[in-house]
RNA sequence: GUCUCCGUAGCUCAGUAGGAUAGAGCGUUCGCCUCCUAAGCGAAAGGUCAGCGGUUCGACUCCGCUCGGGGACGCCA
């Protein structure tokens, strides 16, 4: 919330307090910038809100409070009442022009907030397993985890960026043949790939660069023997490539953790241990079972097989106790919503283990399902035609990319049309906001003197700049909500309207008028000032904002 | 069958602490470059917010049911 936004809650609640004697909560009071500007710069829907406490029609609520603001608040320029008992208030202009040397202060620091209050918060994201490379798929929970932790980061939390490293199950045995598979081919030896085995180009990659590097040595090897190195190499190559895609797609880690390494660091023995000693797991069937439905999943869950191994879940669970360990109190995981099934598990789990109900949240990233000419395309790592992320931002760049994806709502279906995509490149809504960016640069060299930081902006007064200004003062509660609710897609809209508000400003004001030096001057601040929102807002989705188009 | 996500303009989607006349892009139809970037601006057309009921001053928004579409329901990972 912004100082007007502020000030006008307080001497909202001020009043109700000393004029109708009840404590009214902050939360209770909502200032909104109304759709249509006739309704004021600033409305408040508090008298309709306090009809049924204080049992009074909201027009009489609604008067007392005008006449007091009326008389006790100075920015505000006129005050009235409309439709059913809104409150709208019409902020003194150069009050609004205010925030132009606040966003020159702040700069590229401009949306920064601490309504994180350093809350220590782990998101997990990604976390493919490395056994194939990164496709589409993978490419949506990237993008948005990333942005979720700018914003994070942005709003005063304690972030870290971590992927969990799937390297210690069967599907790394798997890997293992596969490129043993792919090797023996290369010495003209002929085999197929086992069932559940993986059938990419990338593995054929692997298999070409271990022979370079070792010659004909596994041939002769024991079968189970040179499984075991490969899928090691194996997966220090996907991961390799895996970490060089991503960093290519512009979403980097903090923090890299190795199922192998929580398994080797004895760690699940431990986890099951504790889990044993809470009374929380039982024998059956010669399996190992967690009471899971005791704390709100559907049914118990098998910790260890009858085979002697764990499942899946049991080195995830000695992971999310790693987390806390290392005292991040909240954690979010973005899953694909195939895993939608297992969040009530991970969550009994850490119920159970007394780490509080709430302290993990999920958001589920749906489906992207890859469309051309009409046709879905199958995506796959095991047919290997997937489409992976280098390709889709070698194709389209990583500025429409990162965009398609963080532009809408993870949780609905996403039809990713490629031939869309590749062909109507210059309607991708990035650009209306990157060209807005680059207008403004080009305005700033062509005025070609430095921007003054004045004291006073009593001349940007028509409804454009108005606009503006007001939309440039939403900017830190925007990054805070979007934060607070983890949608980075309300950092786009607010980009989309931003670059709007420019544009029609553009149309109706000429920005340098030789006529005018003073009015110049103010309108460069408040372009100056646009710029460096709409750059740092861009910046927050990881999206460039080019001087020049 | 159970759980879950979704249903808003011809298409792709915003709008979710309940608020004033439901928005944007693409597409369609008109205007606007002797002037700071026309990748732009202005205007028009386009809607039973899937349907029915409930909650209340007020519902696209919250609750229930129905219909329609996606996904998940393993001693797989």
């Amino acid at each position: 919330m912004n100082k007007i936004e502020n000030d006008l809650v307080k001497s909202i609640t001020d009043i109700i307090l000393k004029k109708f004697e009840y404590q009214c909560d902050d939360g209770l009071v909502m200032i909104e910038i109304p759709k249509d500007n006739k309704n004021g710069d600033y409305s408040a829907n508090i008298a309709m809100r306090l009809t049924k406490i204080l049992r009074r029609r909201p027009q009489e609520i609604a008067q007392v409070i005008v006449e007091a603001i009326a008389e006790n608040v100075d920015f505000v320029e006129k005050v009235e009442i409309a439709g059913p008992g809104f409150i709208n208030f019409f902020i003194k202009k150069d009050e609004l022009a205010a925030c132009i040397n606040t966003v020159f202060e702040m700069n590229d620091k401009y949306g920064e907030n601490e309504s994180g209050n350093k809350l220590p918060i782990l998101v997990e994201y990604v976390s493919a397993n490395p056994t194939g490379i990164l496709h589409l798929g993978h490419a949506r929970g990237a993008v948005w985890g990333d942005c979720i932790c700018r914003l994070l980061n942005k709003s005063g939390y304690n972030c870290l960026r971590e992927y969990y490293v799937n390297d210690a199950g069967n599907q790394i045995n798997m890997l293992g043949e596969s490129v043993l598979v792919r090797y023996k081919e290369l010495f003209g030896i002929e085999g197929d790939i086992p069932e559940d085995g993986y059938a990419g180009e990338d593995i054929k990659n692997i298999a070409a660069i271990i022979k370079d590097k070792y010659g004909d040595k596994f041939l002769a090897m024991e079968k189970a023997e040179a499984v075991e190195f490969l899928k090691k190499a194996g997966k220090e190559l996907e991961l390799k490539q895996i970490e060089e895609d991503l960093e290519y797609f512009g979403c980097e880690f903090d923090s890299w953790v190795s199922e192998q390494w929580i398994v080797d660091e004895g760690r699940v023995e431990k986890a099951v241990a504790k889990m044993d000693e809470m009374g929380l797991i039982y024998e059956e069937d010669d399996a190992l079972w967690f009471k899971s439905s005791e704390y709100g999943d559907d049914k118990n869950r098998v910790l260890k097989k009858s085979t002697g191994f764990y499942t899946y879940l049991t080195p995830d669970i000695a992971n999310h106790i790693y987390k806390f360990e290392r005292g991040y109190t909240k954690l979010v995981n973005l899953w694909g919503a195939d895993h939608h099934g297992y969040i009530p598990r991970m969550k009994a789990a850490i119920e159970a283990l007394g780490y509080g109900k709430d302290a993990l949240e999920v958001d589920l990233i749906q489906m992207v399902r890859l469309v051309e000419n009409g046709q879905e395309v199958k995506m796959s790592k095991r047919t290997g035609n997937a489409v992976t992320i280098r390709e889709l931002v070698d194709d389209i760049g990583v500025d429409a990319a990162r965009y398609f994806f963080v532009s809408k709502a993870v949780d609905v279906h996403l039809d990713f049309d490629l031939g869309l995509a590749r062909s109507k490149t210059s309607d991708n809504p990035v650009f209306y906001a990157q060209y807005a960016h680059a207008r403004m640069c080009s305005i700033l060299r062509n005025y070609g003197k430095d921007v003054e930081k004045l004291p006073k902006y009593d001349l940007l007064t028509s409804e454009k700049e108005v606009d503006l200004l007001k939309y440039i003062n939403e900017f830190v509660s925007v990054v805070a909500d979007a934060a607070a609710t983890r949608m980075p897609n309300k950092i786009c809209n607010y980009i989309q309207k931003l670059a709007g508000y420019f544009h029609s400003f553009y149309g109706s004001n000429k920005i340098i008028n030789p006529d005018d030096e003073n009015l110049t001057k103010q309108r460069m601040a408040l372009l100056l000032a646009t710029k460096i929102t709409l750059a740092n807002a861009l910046n927050l989705i990881g999206i460039s904002a080019p001087e020049k188009m």
